[in-house]
RNA sequence: GGGGUCGUAGUUCAGCUGGUUAGAACGCCUGCCUGUCACGCAGGAGGUCGCGAGUUCGAGCCUCGUCGACCCCGCCA
């Protein structure tokens, strides 16, 4: 058995990672995780961890025969604590790779402050399953990757409260537990003790409040701030996550959006990467009609083209039961596609594509002096000549065509369109950050589904002035002054000019169907509010752990969170959610209906 | 709510057309080794093939169900 011993009167002197030869000479204390040890019989060599990095430290039976002996029960991951001499190491044994390769620590005494089970999985071995590390989550945080996106995140949070501080922005915190709202996403529901039958909802986002320290004349504000959504997971959506959050009074969105881009450049500074500024700016149709979603990647190729008319004009039956009920046909080109996307490919592009609700998906080759496609017999020459032309085509090419609805043929060709970059590698030689405004979005859209309009921002987003004259003839006309962030394909903000008029926002309210009793039950506090001196104000919010991600070149946000959930929403560490027992449901007055 | 991929030793994986005793690497254990840093050498232990049914003379492999992880659609103002 190893005997366990507390840390007595010793300090350690400097972490493992900061021993240099400056020290050489010296006797030092250490503490740390054994992490793999070299036993040659003679001297042993044990590289000591801790989150600045690795030190070798050496067991030597010319110290003692008692301090080789123990340096032999040390194993993997053991704590300890030992003092030492630095010395150079024998020449011709340095270690290049290592920053403290110059030096080692021989060990005169040593303490082992606790013992470790061997771990479930080895510390240096980069492909672990995601379940092992999230169930043992306190080990894989020892590794060298989560170690490192961390410590970024870190620097990223301090960077950002440094830089708004600068700006004049106060850090306000807000409840997190708050009124239910019906707009949004599905709330996280808390049960109130005090309150019997009542509940509170965990926020999706502090919107109202900061609207409201406006009023209050906060003037500018920020918070890093948790948000809570109870929806279905992604690789880049958690239950609970965190945003920058900002809000400002007496501005406009030229004024967001430039404080924005000074922030995200602080950002990527602390990882060391330099972003283009000012960002490039789309409008949102711009971006449905070129890239077919609201979040373009725009550092390839790939443009979808809209061929409506050029189909019109052919006898292909399913273009024209398409253009009957309204639909659209649009189209996008694959450079050297013929050869590079074989049949088999093709055909699982169109299972892809129905995924998104096609139909199907249609591939002409184009070859020097033809076209070669089971469709092409439906096109006249003139049409097939102007297709190229609308797409840019040379010999070798394949274009690919979607004809739906709209909605359908955008999303579908825009989605294709990023997994064509991905698998034929377009993204390989792009820059690495892309950052994007995409602005002029509608303030409204119609729901399908709902059979109504919706609001395609938020309820408090203002609407353009000039538009104004729409809201009551043509509502989804309107636009808004609301505007996004994307970053590589990614949405990573989200903000607007909020409305501070309460006669307007009434008006919007009624647009899309709220009556004033309604509009006052569920959003009264806010609409009082505004009859007490608003200023005009506006704001953003940016997806923090995305944007993480992103910049670590994470593929999934759990990778930037300490204790993220699986898309279960299970904590495979702690085990929750999990049952409660009677007595906290009497409390709440819940009965289960199981 | 729906579609898909995966689940075999502690870990990462292989396991052919259903056929003998389920393999490899790393890790782990024992021994040897005084300059390694992916130390080396010799030996060894380790398996509810996620779980439950079914088909079959016989199932890791086929079928159905179920659980879990992941990816996607819907959803996420």
């Amino acid at each position: 058995m190893t005997k366990i011993e507390g840390l007595g009167d010793w300090k350690r002197t400097q972490y493992c990672g900061e021993v240099s030869d400056k020290e050489i000479g010296n006797t030092v204390t250490l503490m740390g995780w054994v992490r793999t040890s070299r036993d040659h019989g003679g001297v042993i060599f044990i590289d000591l961890w801790d989150k600045t990095g690795i030190v070798q430290i050496v067991f030597s039976p010319q110290v003692s025969a008692e301090i080789h002996s123990r340096g032999a029960s040390l194993k993997s991951e053991f704590v300890i604590a030992i003092k030492g001499n630095v010395r150079p190491r024998p020449q011709g044994t340095e270690n290049t790779a290592l920053p403290t390769g110059k030096i080692e620590v021989v060990v005169d005494e040593m303490k082992v402050l606790n013992e470790s089970e061997t771990p479930p999985f080895e510390l240096d071995e980069e492909q672990i399953g995601e379940e092992v590390r999230l169930k043992y989550r306190y080990i894989d945080l020892r590794r060298e990757r989560m170690q490192k996106n961390l410590l970024l995140r870190h620097k990223a949070t301090q960077e950002t409260r440094k830089f708004l501080t600068e700006k004049g922005f106060l850090e306000i915190e807000t409840p997190f537990l708050a009124r239910s709202t019906p707009e949004g996403a599905r709330d996280y529901l808390i049960p109130s003790r005090l309150n019997p039958y009542s509940f509170y909802a965990l926020t999706q986002s502090p919107q109202l409040f900061k609207q409201l320290l406006m009023v209050g004349g906060a003037d500018k504000y920020f918070q890093l701030v948790r948000c809570f959504r109870d929806e279905d997971l992604r690789k880049d959506r958690q239950p609970e996550f965190t945003q920058i959050d900002m809000e400002m009074s007496f501005v406009e969105k030229e004024d967001i959006m430039e404080i924005s881009e000074s922030l995200m450049k602080r950002i990527f500074e602390t990882a060391g990467h330099k972003i283009k500024t000012p960002f490039t700016k789309i409008t949102y149709d711009e971006a449905i009609s070129r890239y077919g979603v609201d979040k373009p990647d725009i550092r390839f190729g790939l443009e979808l083209k809209d061929i409506t008319d050029i189909a019109k004009q052919t006898d292909l039956k399913i273009f024209h039961q398409v253009l009957e009920k309204g639909g659209i046909v649009k189209a996008i080109n694959v450079s050297g596609g013929a050869e590079t996307l074989s049949i088999k490919v093709r055909n699982d592009l169109i299972e892809y594509i129905k995924g998104f609700g096609a139909g199907g998906l249609a591939w002409i080759e184009v070859k020097a002096d033809s076209c070669h496609s089971p469709i092409v017999k439906y096109f006249k020459e003139e049409q097939l000549n102007r297709l190229k032309e609308v797409l840019g085509t040379k010999a070798g090419d394949l274009i690919l065509i979607v004809a739906d609805n709209k909605q359908i043929t955008n999303t579908a060709l825009g989605s294709l369109r990023m997994k064509l970059a991905e698998d034929l590698g377009l993204l390989k030689d792009v820059e690495p950050f892309s950052l994007v405004w995409v602005i002029d979005f509608p303030l409204l859209h119609y729901s399908m589904e709902e059979n109504k309009l919706e609001f395609a921002h938020h309820p408090f987003t203002s609407p353009v002035e000039e538009d104004l004259k729409y809201l009551d003839s043509e509502p989804e006309k309107v636009k808004s002054k609301a505007y996004d962030v994307v970053l590589n394909g990614t949405e990573i903000a989200s903000g607007s000019i909020r409305l501070h008029n309460r006669a307007l926002q009434e008006q919007v309210f009624k647009t899309v169907g709220l009556s004033k009793e309604e509009t006052e039950e569920k959003f009264g506090f806010l609409l009082e509010a505004l009859k007490y001196g608003a200023p005009p104000h506006g704001g953003i919010a940016f997806g923090f752990d995305r944007l993480m991600a992103i910049m670590m070149g994470e593929d999934s946000i759990r990778d930037v969170i300490a204790f993220p959930k699986t898309q279960k929403g299970i904590c495979l560490t702690t085990k929750a959610p999990s049952s409660v027992n009677e007595k906290q449901l009497k409390e709440l007055h819940i009965k289960l209906d199981k």
